[in-house]
DNA sequence: CTTCATGCAAAACATTTGCAGCTGG
DNA sequence: CCAGCTGCAAATGTTTTGCATGAAG
């Protein structure tokens, strides 16, 4: 409908220009982690890989995914349960509201983040890199559906 | 030095309430627990309970801390790389700075958390029940330390 | 062509579970 | 006494790794 998938051609043109191949698997996984919405986990991208190329195993999946977070193009959300999830629109830390019954995530930017990394750094010394925000509770959905 | 260990006491005696046993190994973690700054992990635990109790098992300490989880006595801090993390002094979410390069874990209150909370709420239609809030970065020992 | 990526199977971890025997209340 | 806890070992689920084969550039 609108403009063609930037996102997709940025990551592309980044891993040819760094000398990386482009095999068709990998390219797959691009796509499917530029253009989902979900936050795929690593078993939902070899799903969606495999009705493309069959023969893809999910030890490829995890080194592109790997290759990825290396190169900064895909944030990683790492969960203790439930194996971790995977932002390739927006490779950079924001908060997250996740649904405690289906699982959703869902983006969810607050400015005012900025400044209490500031106000951390002047109160503690620490020299602040990256941080990770989620929210947890019910979506709306979820709120309809059921008890 | 000073008054005697009320978190550790609360924590007994609300096992003690519900009826739980209150074996050695159980009141170690629980000590452990109420106690520590340092946001241990499941292992560090099992070692420190051992010097008391050479025959704990690693497994009854992971029984205990889902107990206690169970009960919201004890904050679970879940990584996807080297193992989790808990909070038995204050068992309620709150943020974290974390040293990426130690792994130590400090406490870091923030009150504006509450207030993106409602704000998220209402612009998102979330119900919001908890949140994870963790910064990352190098703590003052270890900018001092080498590089 | 040569190097790098793939795919399989096995390994690595943290955590959980099944079960026989022990023990706190 | 006996339900609930312990300790062992085996199972689990996710992610990583080693290595021979295969394909990208």
């Amino acid at each position: 409908m609108d403009n063609p998938d930037t996102r997709f051609d940025q990551m592309l043109s980044r891993l040819r220009l760094r000398g990386f191949r482009l095999t068709p698997q990998r390219i797959a996984v691009l796509r499917i982690l530029s253009a989902s919405e979900g936050h795929p986990g690593a078993e939902d991208i070899y799903t969606q890989v495999k009705n493309e190329f069959p023969t893809t195993s999910l030890a490829t999946v995890y080194k592109t995914i790997t290759l990825l977070k290396e190169l900064n193009e895909v944030l990683e959300l790492g969960f203790s349960e439930g194996g971790n999830r995977y932002d390739g629109k927006n490779p950079f830390p924001h908060p997250h509201l996740i649904c405690v019954k289906c699982k959703k995530v869902i983006d969810a930017d607050l400015e005012s983040l900025g400044d209490l990394t500031e106000e951390l750094t002047q109160d503690t010394g620490f020299e602040i890199l990256s941080h990770r925000l989620d929210f947890f509770g019910i979506c709306p959905d979820c709120k309809g559906e059921g008890k």
